[in-house]
DNA sequence: ATGCCGCACCACGTGCGA
């Protein structure tokens, strides 16, 4: 069982992109990330002749999260169960890939940081913390069904110096930030496990590069997507990777593919 | 390391992102 996140940054400009990749990999689930359309607007049809099912948590313009599977799929919970959000950031599912069940979560988590117009407004940084809360509740609840849970996406958290081109560039940034490490440092010691990490402890491995600046090409890059695995999920862990080709095309996305393997 | 880039939209300028 092959499972990839892609924060996309707007399915439809990213169509042929996120085709051509389905085409190379064919993953048994996606998990993606602002899809920055509506339910009108998705393209259902184009990804149905490539063998996805989707399901998806819209929203105009900005955020939406989307599951896609080759395989039969329910819903489970739209938003953040625990979690009044205006935002469209979280999508859960349960998908039976050849008899083993799964249940995954395709996660946008806030960016955090204030307006350019405005550094002193924190209230961003507060809606990130709390949602992290709630994450942190929800991943609780999720460990006692001892289900095959994979919760991934791009949850705009840089967990380590290793992490990030410049730690020193970013050490105020709320995707550094010691509230934001350490919420997410405490749904791991819940029980969750970071799967590159798991099979990596010490490489770099980014999966963003903003589009300015030649930041691609200069590796200046920051590791901010992630597959987080329950135990049992964690048990089947084979392999994961980070995949630069999506990042490598024309009309890219800002981040790339990560994808892990499933027994 | 700020908006140099890119996306969306009651669109040709503005809000937003990481």
């Amino acid at each position: 069982m092959k499972i990839s996140t892609y924060n996309v940054n707007s399915v439809n400009a990213r169509l042929e992109n996120l085709s051509a990749w389905l085409k190379a990999e064919s993953p048994d689930i996606v998990l993606l990330q602002e899809i920055k359309t509506e339910f009108n607007d998705f393209p259902f049809f184009e990804l149905s002749a490539l063998g996805y099912d989707a399901k998806i948590l819209g929203q105009k313009s900005y955020n939406g999260v989307a599951v896609l599977s080759r395989h039969k799929m329910k819903i489970i919970a739209e938003g953040l169960p625990g979690f009044a959000d205006e935002n469209s950031r979280y999508l859960e599912a349960g998908i039976n890939v050849g008899g083993t069940d799964y249940r995954v979560a395709s996660i946008y988590l806030p960016n955090g940081n204030p307006p350019y117009n405005n550094p002193d407004d924190t209230s961003k940084f507060e809606y990130k913390l709390r949602f992290m809360d709630a994450l942190y509740r929800h991943a609780e609840e999720l460990l006692q069904t001892r289900e095959n849970i994979i919760l991934g996406g791009d949850f705009n958290v840089i967990m380590s110096n290793k992490d990030v081109y410049d730690p020193e560039v970013f050490r105020n940034n709320a995707l550094f930030r010691p509230e934001v490490q350490s919420r997410l440092k405490a749904i791991e010691y819940l029980g969750f496990y970071d799967a590159y990490r798991t099979l990596y402890p010490e490489n770099v491995a980014y999966t963003y590069w903003d589009y300015a600046g030649g930041a691609f090409q200069n590796d200046l890059g920051m590791r901010i997507d992630y597959l987080f695995l329950s135990p049992s999920a964690a048990d089947r862990l084979l392999s994961v990777a980070v995949d630069k080709n999506p990042r490598r095309s024309v009309k890219p996305s800002d981040h790339t593919v990560l994808t892990a393997e499933l027994k």
